[in-house]
DNA sequence: TAAAAGTCTTAAACTAGTTCATTTTTTTTC
DNA sequence: GAAAAAAAATGAACTAGTTTAAGACTTTTA
């Protein structure tokens, strides 16, 4: 069967880990929900109580927290087959902190708390492909905050324009400075000493 | 049936997330490996392949890595009812970049990557056992590191003491710096400031 | 297409945390 | 229980990154 863009993006990044039959397939795809953003505008807004997980399928969001002082803290860029919301909030009902807000114009599969439990339930197998989604996101999460922690703002500025070349051109130099965890003012001096050499 | 303590407390940690009955307890408890550490010994050092992934029902341990220059970066304490161990080494078969040395003399429960792999195949339910426990672990990772991070050194230990009162006085002043993310001294010169205040 | 808003650059003064060196205190070991 | 080893305290000189402020450049909007 031939599926619209978005559903096999979702399928193929689902079945790296799972086997899904033609049926399980089409179940899937009925619980989930097409979702729109145009840039600048907010797929999640502190306070809110967030009811989706999301997959993007096109474009480019930010997530980021706002500390005390009302600085933004971005704690990634979602683009094309990434996964994104706030699980804490999505789990425990709670309010979130976060906001999410596209950066362009983007699509997105959402699945609602609602359908999320009932996946496992028509779909058990949802349970290894969440265990392992959640096992390697672990990993990768440890592992990067782990390589962050012993680095300049400068290295880590050369370790993100290694790892995500194609992340960097679509992102402003403001938004990297709060990913990386500096000043605007001192990303523009690590920018243009790192391009000098 | 009665069950030893250490049998008993890794039954009711799993038994929060899933329930099992009689046999499957048994079948569980028959996957599981007793390891004891003494203080200051390694549970695991750097280049190590993994092969376990461990349940601590007594003492304490520190796990961290070395930077480039040596010095140690502490990622957890982990104390009794924790799970701990290197998931990237042990998913990947890849050598560890990680340590964990006994603070305390400790005694463990441990997996094995093939029962890990057979519990799944044994008891299905696990999968949803571990997608539950990588999930909760990656919200407090998250929760963390983002809380961390637009906090001073100061606050760290302050919200650290508060949050974790029962290890703080089981480790040394010298781990806690290489937890929180600072030297020694300046360790030294936060705690006789909170202290005064 | 002009005005407004946002982003980037540069520079000087500042601060949280480091480094290095020394002394005191506590813990470990035989 | 004395000697050795490790941990903690203190202080002075240093550095990575911040703050504030102002001007130049780019993008958005009406």
């Amino acid at each position: 069967m031939k599926l619209e863009n978005s559903h096999q993006l979702i399928i193929d990044n689902v079945s790296r880990f799972i086997d899904l039959t033609e049926l399980e397939k089409q179940k899937y795809m009925s619980l989930l929900t097409d979702i729109k953003v145009k840039k600048k505008t907010f797929l999640m807004q502190a306070g809110d109580i967030t009811t989706y997980e999301y997959f993007i399928t096109k474009g480019c969001l930010k997530v980021y927290t706002l500390d005390e002082g009302g600085a933004p803290h971005i704690s990634m860029f979602a683009v094309e087959d990434y996964w994104t919301g706030d699980m804490a909030s999505f789990m425990t009902i709670e309010p979130t902190r976060y906001f999410i807000k596209a950066t362009e114009d983007s699509e997105l599969l959402g699945i609602s708390r609602a359908n999320y439990d009932l996946l496992f339930q028509e779909i058990p197998k949802f349970e290894r492909f969440y265990r392992i989604l959640y096992q390697r996101s672990l990993i990768s999460y440890i592992r990067r905050s782990n390589h962050s922690i012993s680095l300049t703002a400068e290295e880590r500025y050369i370790a993100f324009k290694r790892k995500y070349p194609n992340i960097i051109n679509r992102i402003t130099q403001k938004d990297l400075a709060a990913y990386i965890g500096i000043t605007p003012e001192f990303m523009s001096k690590i920018i243009s000493k790192v391009n000098r050499m």
